[in-house]
DNA sequence: CAATAAACGAGACGGTACGTCGAGTCTTCCT
DNA sequence: AGGAAGACTCGACGTACCGTCTCGTTTATTG
């Protein structure tokens, strides 16, 4: 729950955040391997070589050591804030790259997440501050240069628009059970979020 | 221990729906209270007065008998499918009545699917066929009508715009933990289905 | 803590306790293997092919059933109470039989049941209502006997003088870590306990 | 933090066994308090302001420190080994003084070790060397004067004879939990000891 | 008097066992 | 025959304590 700084405060030489991203990317492997639910604490100590009392010293519990680990993990980073001139481009750019949505391991990570999100509600307020924040306002930078470059119609809802297309695709992934391609992307694109971003409406 | 059985069919003692509707009743009941995971078998079994080896002698699992329930609870059935004339109205009628997802208890039950989901995968497609399926069905009746009536460009992609609209909400609702009011229902309408359904892009 | 009557209490057919017995059974074998510190419940669940959760279930911790289990012991049952005719044969048939405290396996569950008696003021009470009572009676018939024969001083204090035998093969046996075999006895009966008995003091 | 050390030899400024004191007396205080299975190192540690890893410097484990503890403790030293001219009187003092077992904290001390005796053979064997034999020299020479006094027989076994006071003391205390007081010692000694002393037996 | 090395307080760590809880199975009795 | 009751196995949970270890600081001796 609280990792200490991997930076050297004055003189500290120790980079005590090491062990942590040991045990974290422990967790993921797991993470990947079984799923959530099956993914237990022993196993972790054990493929970290770290005692389950350690893992309970800074975490509070299972789902809080998860949202860390997803958090932390390359695999679920944040997609690169590619300015490739033309919302389209942008947004292509952010799903479909290494880390976007399009990967299988970033969709079972973040699926992971999702679920241990329901155990707790502090767990889950803390996941929206530390997770989800961060790629919400990557997604807002995005569109923000759409404005700018006069993509989007000046009375765009972007409160709305912003989590429209991770939310229908987490939907294709997570309730349909169906695979998130670029084509679905590109379909999704330029069947709801262009048209409604350029707001052509009557 | 007292006779429950209405027994109307002639002289069959063996009501065995209802025995089942007052079991799934108790398990929906204790699903809003605690939520999937703090959810029991022992508690469900414990109010519907069964054993747990009747539980388990109609649904294979705890995930299976939670998505029967919520399947079978009136609070989670299919919105109507109201004939409203326009495709703003039916979406609205559908999304925003009593079984519509602004209402608290639905998306409470849409959870606990939703999280017993990750458990189980050959799960996860009875879940897709029994219960999700009427609703994606539903919605694209809706959107047939609103084609029928012109109201959809006619090269409109309705694979990726039919769980448009349950795909934001959900993840407003879910991921996000902010509430979807009827307010918010229009703002999406207004902001992305209807433009992108009408499909005014050169 | 609470053994279920192995009698036939009206019509309940089965022989409820036998499961009880393996699992005590399984106690003993590995208290005599590694003694009382070393004997985990996972090992005794594992061996008797029990879950942790029944151990728990009938007894309250690792103490209570370590009682039990040298209680039921077949090496640490009371002593035969053999009628030899003397004082001194009934306490060699006592001590030194195949039940006495000559028999290294039944000195070795004492040890355990000792340590176990520290941790619970409320389990020492039991065990020595449980355990100990029934020695205790049984060798105040053996001095009954003896007073009976006139093998005793009339004005003999039975209460101190019952407990000085087992008391001093005890204390040789725990304290001093020295073997207590038949000529011990006979040593401490002919040097202490007989001259003690009749009581020939001027 | 604070100077500790009185730094009295010459000019060696670390004063040993002033802080070993002060460890062992925390010690005592937490075996009296909570008997030995509920003393932890932690506890320890925290009380004598002393971090584990000195007390692990100096003894090689808990077992071993309690020993040491009651070792020292002037709770439980050896009983006065005063001459009052007759076998009688010496074992009263001896038994009833002070450091007798009479006293209900050395009792406990002494429990405690016992406790501490089956964890570890090695262990027992120190403890008896360091602990015990001091008390049964003592012992010893009480007899040894009482020989040479006339009050034994010249034929009496010592070695069975000097521990059964002690041995019959810690049974009723420590199996039979009741207590040892100056009236329950001086019936041993003339029911039983003197009795075994005098050797009155044709 | 400053530099060095030993011993220390603090407390995280790996490991092991604890006692609890829930899922899913199985047995018994009752209707 | 089938259901209620509930004990059972399995396995994960989160906690506690032991004994080890590292860290930075204090202390005493040395240069």
């Amino acid at each position: 729950m609280t990792p200490r700084a991997t930076a050297t405060e004055s003189a500290r030489p120790r980079v005590e955040g090491e062990r942590e991203a040991e045990i974290l990317e422990a967790a993921v492997d797991l993470l990947l391997e079984h799923g959530y639910d099956r993914l237990t604490m022993d196993a972790v100590a054990l493929r970290a070589k770290a005692s389950k009392a350690t893992l309970y010293r800074r975490w509070s519990s299972k789902a809080s050591l998860v949202v860390d680990a997803v958090h932390r993990s390359k695999k679920s980073a944040d997609p690169q804030d590619v300015d490739t001139g033309s919302l389209r481009g942008d947004l292509i750019a952010a799903f479909c790259g290494p880390t976007g949505m399009t990967e299988r391991d970033s969709t079972l990570l973040l699926a992971a997440v999702i679920t241990a999100l329901h155990t707790d509600e502090e767990f889950a307020c803390m996941f929206r501050e530390r997770f989800l924040k961060p790629k919400i306002e990557m997604n807002q930078r995005i569109y923000a240069r759409a404005m700018e470059r006069g993509e989007l119609a000046s009375d765009c809802d972007l409160e709305i628009l912003g989590p429209a297309l991770p939310g229908i695709l987490m939907h294709r992934a997570f309730i349909l059970g169906q695979p998130v391609t670029q084509d679905v992307v590109e379909r999704v694109l330029d069947t709801i979020i262009l048209p409604a971003a350029t707001g052509v409406r009557k």
